[in-house]
DNA sequence: ATGCCGGGTACGACCCGA
């Protein structure tokens, strides 16, 4: 089973891309980042036709997230819980059935944060917070669980082109990735590292030539449980498609698992 | 380079991203 995961920059400037890919690379699932768009707004024939089941959590203008899926939906969540004030779309939840049992894949849109310090990097913060704790309640199931998306972190130097450019930016600062290190502390392995030691970058900014140059950063992600890791056999970084024609800033990063 | 591009809303600019 292939399980992708894409910030596509809005579903409706990035449908013709999207299918076009689907046609080609055919993934179980595609996870999807920043629809921009509201459910009822949502093209879902065009992925139906495909193939895939189809599940939004999306929100007007901004933000909002989709899984495609091959496979039928057994349940589905949408929202991260622990603040009822929080109405941003940036969490979708599928889990699935196989002959070799249940899996649960959870897709995020974490945070940029940007200012920081101010208001959104709060937000980030308390968001991270809050995704550590439901990530302990999901581990707590001991079943295969892929925690995967946009995460906007950078976790390490070599993930990025240029580290001083990053020095103070919320993708970078310590505080954010001190989260992210908890995540992975809780047991979850960073499947794309886990497996490389080379920078593999999933987005470039559409300013300053930064795909000519380069210029990237490691932001997207899958984090596997120890019993989602245990199934992992392939990670790649589809940086090909960042050369498209209209393409996201951001690239799929797909992983291949024996479910 | 707190906006160089690109997408959103809405139809003229302004918000947002990383």
């Amino acid at each position: 089973m292939r399980i992708a995961s894409w910030n596509i920059n809005g579903i409706k400037a990035r449908l013709a891309v999207i299918t076009a890919w689907l046609e080609q690379e055919k993934p179980d699932m595609l996870c999807l980042q920043e629809i921009k768009s509201v459910d009822e707004n949502f093209p879902r024939q065009p992925f139906e036709s495909l193939g895939y089941n189809v599940q939004t959590h999306g929100q007007k203008g901004f933000n909002g997230v989709a899984i495609l899926s091959k496979l039928p939906f057994d349940e589905t969540h949408r929202g991260l819980e622990g603040d009822e004030n929080d109405k941003q779309a940036r969490l979708i939840e599928g889990v699935f059935s196989t002959a070799s049992g249940a899996f649960r894949v959870c897709n995020i849109y974490l945070p940029n944060g940007n200012p920081a310090p101010g208001e959104k990097f709060t937000y980030k913060l308390d968001w991270m917070d809050r995704l550590h704790d439901f990530v302990v309640s999901r581990l707590k199931l001991e079943e295969p669980f892929i925690l995967l998306g946009d995460f906007n972190i950078i976790p390490a130097d070599i993930d990025c082109h240029s580290p001083k450019d990053w020095y103070g930016d919320a993708l970078f600062r310590p505080e954010s990735a001190e989260r992210f290190r908890a995540l992975l502390n809780l047991g979850l392995t960073d499947a794309l590292r886990a497996t490389t030691s080379e920078p593999s970058y999933t987005f470039w900014d559409f300013q300053s030539g930064a795909w000519r140059k380069n210029n990237g950063i490691r932001i997207d992600h899958l984090l596997l449980s120890p019993r989602a890791a245990d199934r992992i056999s392939n990670i790649r970084v589809h940086k090909e498609l960042r050369g498209w024609d209209k393409p996201s800033d951001h690239v799929p990063i797909e992983g291949d698992f024996d479910f």
